[in-house]
DNA sequence: AATATTCTCAACCGCTTGTGG
DNA sequence: ACCACAAGCGGTTGAGAATAT
């Protein structure tokens, strides 16, 4: 097979039935002749790339095997901790930007964390019984979740020692810092002590969120996707005063913008079908049945929430 | 061991946006 | 301003793998 692409490139452009396009599961070999035409060549003019390098590919699916498995820099296996983190934080500004959150997360590709989203994300608001998109379960991973990755990033951090590579202590940092290059400017989350929001008659100060990032959040993209309204959670709020008083301090600090909707706030958001009693139930939530990396929550996760529920359920 | 069910992820599809004539 | 085409994006599907029964 000539994989330079036969030299000269015939420019018209033959139907799909005189093509004979394949579809399907790419070969080693298509996949080949790919790397070797655009390493001779370069990427872009999908059709005409396909075309001239002999591929009886569409030139869509030449981009996406490029994009998606054969380029370089694709960074393949775990989604670490780190990356999920920064994955759950980033949806809760851009909701469903898988390209645009794709470019905070190196070597990581749009597809890649789409299907993360879809296949743990969107698993654990099923076992919830409550909507991935509902407020509820977005207060659930900001408050519960998201700070359940920093402690085992701090704890693996920890059992690693200072100087061991990947999850130390200032790579969390790093990540959840302002100054992260990978994240957008302005962001700052998860300092070290203080929370704010009212989880449960506690108030909670929002840790990611400035007025200028919320009313960004707020709208909506030009697809038409759906975007995380988390303006909702800072709007009108800024003047409620700290009035922490969870036993679970750690997590957020009191600053930025104040925060004191919740997942159970007057306005009605506890949904009765958010059973802890099924969780308890599903062992998967308690026991580590589910996969040691989605098991997020504990009994003392659980627990809170329950106590956090019935008092504000009263 | 056989079968059923669930999970994962590569690939496709349809739509929107960008660009050049 | 309009059209055609390429590129990019997010949603969805389906085959194979893994796990449960």
């Amino acid at each position: 097979m000539d994989v330079n692409g036969r030299g000269t490139c015939n420019s018209t452009t033959p139907s799909d039935e005189e093509m004979d396009l394949r579809r399907g599961p790419w070969t080693v070999e298509e996949d080949v002749t790919l790397m070797n035409y655009i390493a001779n060549h370069g990427e872009g003019r999908w059709n005409s790339l396909a075309r001239c390098a002999g591929l009886k590919r569409t030139g869509k699916s030449c981009r996406l095997r490029w994009l998606n498995y054969l380029r370089p820099d694709v960074r393949r296996g775990n989604i670490t901790l780190e990356e999920q983190l920064l994955i759950l934080e980033l949806h809760s500004r851009w909701g469903n930007r898988w390209s645009k959150i794709a470019q905070h997360l190196p070597g990581r590709t749009d597809n890649e964390i789409k299907n993360y989203w879809r296949t743990r994300v969107q698993k654990h608001a099923k076992q919830l019984k409550c909507d991935v998109n509902s407020k509820q379960f977005k207060d659930t991973m900001r408050y519960l979740w998201m700070p359940r990755l920093v402690e085992r990033i701090q704890a693996a951090a920890a059992s690693n020692g200072p100087s061991s590579g990947g999850s130390t202590a200032s790579t969390t940092t790093h990540l959840l810092n302002s100054n992260n290059p990978n994240l957008p400017t302005g962001h700052v989350i998860l300092p070290p002590t203080g929370i704010g929001s009212n989880f449960g008659g506690a108030q909670v100060n929002h840790p990611s969120y400035t007025p200028e990032n919320s009313s960004t959040a707020a709208s909506s993209d030009s697809y038409g996707t759906h975007v995380s309204p988390v303006s909702d959670l800072t709007d009108n709020y800024s003047n409620i005063p700290v009035n922490y008083n969870t036993n679970n301090p750690d997590y957020f600090q009191a600053g930025q913008v104040g925060y004191s909707d919740s997942l159970i706030s007057p306005s009605g958001y506890y949904n009765p079908a958010m059973d802890f009693q099924s969780m308890e139930m599903n062992n998967q939530w308690l026991d580590g049945g589910a996969d040691a990396s989605d098991n997020l929550w504990n009994v003392d996760d659980i627990w809170f929430l329950q106590q956090q529920f019935t008092n504000n359920n009263i």
